[in-house]
DNA sequence: AACGAGTGTTAACTAGTGTTAACCGACTTA
DNA sequence: TAAGTCGGTTAACACTAGTTAACACTCGTT
């Protein structure tokens, strides 16, 4: 699932670093282990890593000067600091330097993973739109767009919605009364014919691939074939 | 420092959370303890606390549920969960739901002070010096900078804050009454009018980025792209 | 005190969106 | 096949939002 996101273990201890790197590997990462600040710098610039675990004590440079240095290039790479044990002044310093988390030691790996993943998440989850595909078109549900070759037809908020229903149930019945409460909040009469309107609308603008069509399927709702 | 900081406190075992509270309460916090997820719901509409302290298993509603749904309202509110021993499974639904922190059970109070300043200051911090990124611009709050390659672009306050918030919810339906009722106070009709004018100005500075846009969702809000 | 720059509000006009109505066609059942 | 129902299409309408410019206010400078 993540395989391959390159990370900086920054961790001047051999054997916990070993542990932690290995650990990780069977997580599908790749592992760059620095022994100490400065390695760590010469990696991070080489190597391009998309998240950092930085002990806080390393030799020659600690965690917190060495991601403030990191983060005049990149200032949202998301940083994990290591801290002993009763380090409490210098967690606040960490955040204050711009980490997004930190890890006590002794902690456990799980823990570590998960802390690794959410901030992965919080940052990917910013760029993932999901580029939906019906037949030569390419529909964008967050932008509202509907892209043919090099056309693009800009969806109102309800065309949208409702497209994206259809494609979630693509050539299988989507059911009436399922949008109608879904998109308007009840399914009473108005609001159906409302819905027609709107079938009819989306209906002319897939109408540029024929292979692309809306078909009613009487009593239960639309099947969009594609 | 931080006098009467509002915080809910959700644990339904009483002595705890007596403890709990009291140990917070010394720390200058206003404490407000549920004892289940039902109570807590009410607490949190009625005295609107600035961050929530939530243990997992509770009767009636659990921590997860109730935070999810408090989300809905408040999407940036601080929330560490508290969990049981064994409970790496939750916690990592614990993060899919947005909470920000979580704690395992047994924890020193130490640490919980420390996680509750350590969110608290992120918020802050994000809000006085971190550098947002929007598509290629970057934003600086309490600057109220825009910067795009090597252009500067001067907001105003009302700009700056108006941008702040959509960046908080990118993506997302930044409701339009929460946003009058924050920045201008009330939502009538004046003032509806008066950030419509704003939009329409951000748009303008947002256009260097084709990538990056505002969209309207009519009756609700905007959302932000990028 | 007068001025000007900067900021936010109000107003006027324009554009876009969703609902309703009217009319029509297609399917279903008796 | 006639009656009834359901859905399709188009246009009118009401409402919401977008844009631009004029206006009013604040604040610092002269």
């Amino acid at each position: 699932m993540n395989s391959n996101i390159k990370l900086l273990l920054a961790e001047d201890e051999p054997s916990l670093g070993q542990i932690v790197k290995e650990s990780l590997e069977t997580r599908n990462f790749e592992v760059f282990h620095a022994l100490n600040g400065e390695e760590a710098l010469e990696i991070y610039l080489s190597k391009n890593p998309e998240v950092l675990v930085l002990d806080v004590m390393m030799p020659k440079k600690d965690g917190f000067t060495l991601a403030k240095e990191i983060r005049e290039k990149n200032p949202t790479i998301p940083i994990i600091f290591l801290t002993a044990k009763s380090q409490t002044k210098d967690v606040i310093e960490g955040f204050q330097h711009g980490g997004n988390d930190y890890l006590k030691k002794p902690f456990s790996m799980e823990e570590l993973i998960i802390r690794i993943h959410s901030l992965l998440d919080r940052i990917h989850l910013k760029k993932s739109f999901e580029k939906i595909v019906i037949g030569n078109f390419i529909f964008n549900y967050e932008k509202q767009k509907l892209y043919f070759n090099d056309q693009i037809d800009i969806l109102t908020h309800r065309e949208s919605e409702l497209l994206f229903y259809l494609t979630e149930k693509r050539n299988k019945i989507l059911d009436r009364t399922f949008i109608l409460n879904k998109l308007w909040g009840n399914d009473d009469f108005f609001n159906a014919r409302s819905m027609d309107v709107f079938i009819s609308k989306l209906r002319k603008k897939l109408k540029k691939d024929t292979s692309v069509e809306i078909i009613n399927v009487r009593g239960f709702g639309y099947k969009l074939i594609c």
